[in-house]
DNA sequence: GGTGAAAAGTGGTAGAAAGTGGTTTGAAGT
DNA sequence: ACTTCAAACCACTTTCTACCACTTTTCACC
């Protein structure tokens, strides 16, 4: 299960430290896509599978399949950390996620997100008085 | 049953002790996650999986359900006592619930919540009024 | 097209910081 | 007095960061 929120940085060259932890709990390789909100979403193998074969089965509009596939797979990188732990983050992706030196990465379950520190907190911040409403909801007994 | 108010301080590297009679009904391992009101919460690993089961039951819009998943998840690590019986807590939970030296373990049933000790102080008082407000609304008629 | 310069990508290392584990000392309760 | 629980240390390991060095690719210009 795939939790917590690590901050890192960017090195010079783009790439990005995944912490020890995640490395564990996501195997390798992965694969790093687009995502929603403004962040890139790492997926464990299993889960990428998953997600694919799900795809494969739905019966959609042509056009719309197309752009799904485009986007999932056009974004899509199969990535296996160096000897260090690291990754390198490919431009478009960084781009699309408005990822700048500092990077924030966070545990959501069957997969991780990766998001500009800045921009992270900023959506959390957004969203705080929402999440707050539905998690007591949820707790609620 | 979780119950009882017990006072600790964080060593140096930010573990906390967790008393006995916790760890005991707490089970092992257990998550802790970011609360509200500026504390921190401790789930069993049962108050967890029902938490998280009702979770994938909402019909949330996709939107929601991506920030509530993000908070819960990101805000959470998973922890075992280590022989000593004492837990690190991540900066960032620190953080969030502004934990400095002195920490206060408060039983609330199913669950436990994590509070810096001068905080906890503040809101029960802050809360002790309200209590009397409705105590005296209640009994108005 | 060939050549050189710059950028991008790959690999490693050293030192700092964080995390882990244990021991000792002291307090508290039985 | 003895046992349990807690706090403060201390030592060691792992993880992380900030560099540096080298190779490959790209691109511009001759």
């Amino acid at each position: 299960m795939l939790m917590g929120e690590f901050e890192h940085t960017l090195d010079s060259k783009g790439r990005l430290f995944i912490p020890a932890r995640m490395r564990e709990a996501l195997g390798t390789p992965f694969i790093i896509t687009k995502g929603f909100d403004g962040c890139l979403t790492i997926y464990p193998q299993d889960a990428w599978n998953r997600l694919t074969e799900k795809l494969d089965q739905q019966d959609l509009p042509h056009k719309d399949a197309r752009s799904i596939t485009r986007f999932l797979f056009g974004g899509a990188v199969e990535v296996e950390p160096d000897k260090q732990g690291r990754v390198l983050l490919p431009a478009n992706l960084r781009r699309h996620a408005g990822i700048g030196e500092d990077v924030t990465i966070v545990g959501v379950g069957n997969k991780a997100e990766i998001w500009d520190t800045e921009r992270y907190h900023e959506f959390s911040e957004d969203s705080a008085a929402d999440v707050e409403n539905a998690v007591e909801r949820l707790s609620r007994d």
